[in-house]
DNA sequence: CAGTGTGGTCGCAAATTTGCGACTTGTCAA
DNA sequence: TTGACAAGTCGCAAATTTGCGACCACACTG
């Protein structure tokens, strides 16, 4: 255990330094869930800001409400631009995807 | 055929009253074809910017060039977020995707 | 010409996602 | 409590994507 000298007031930066500082392979699953979650709470919000229910939503998109559900899990790791695609299409908008330079961890 | 009476200098915009107008159904798949084009092109962007060829993005991606080529095809419809993501973290980038108003069709 | 490097196409097995029904949980109201 | 509804979980077959080798076309260079 490292002796720990600078104060904190945040537990999750101390997780961070734990288990992440310094460990690419882990950052980049880090990566990847804030990613999956991101996703599935756009989609999410984007159905709620319809004022839809998951099964409705389905039923637009031409899917049961169980695969709404599943694409709306945070640890969901399976999302492909077809299912996004339709999803955005049922509601009326479009998906763009970004490639941007990649987020700085904190200093 | 329609009698045509604005003049046009744009024959794609011809082609676009021609078969797609009111005809939802192909719009969207016209919106379909742009977004993986435009995925396509993106991922080559990147990998130009990067001066990589396809077999040595390839390798860092942990696949192989014909792979990476048929990403790169605007023709590909099978994008998924995975592999966008591991295409963005061997480039040191992460994917950002949006879900966007639909663009709406030049008045 | 032969040799090499880059981009591209095709086919097929393996891996992954989607489709969907069955079932559980939680909430709200009669 | 009962009924209804929204959300969520699980398992499995079907569909789709990925992995990868074999092969073609081109351009360039010795």
């Amino acid at each position: 255990m490292p002796t720990i000298e600078t104060p904190t007031t945040d537990a999750l930066e101390i997780l961070h330094r734990e288990f992440y500082e310094g460990r690419p392979e882990r950052i980049a699953a880090l990566e990847e869930a804030r990613a999956n979650d991101a996703t599935a709470r756009k989609i999410q919000k984007l159905r709620a800001k319809a004022g839809l229910t998951q099964a409705q939503l389905a039923k637009l998109v031409g899917t049961t409400a169980s695969v709404i559900c599943r694409l709306e899990d945070a640890d969901y790791e399976g999302h492909s631009m077809a299912m996004l695609r339709r999803i955005a299409a049922a509601l009326n908008s479009r998906v763009e995807v970004r490639f941007l330079p990649l987020r700085r961890p904190a200093a």
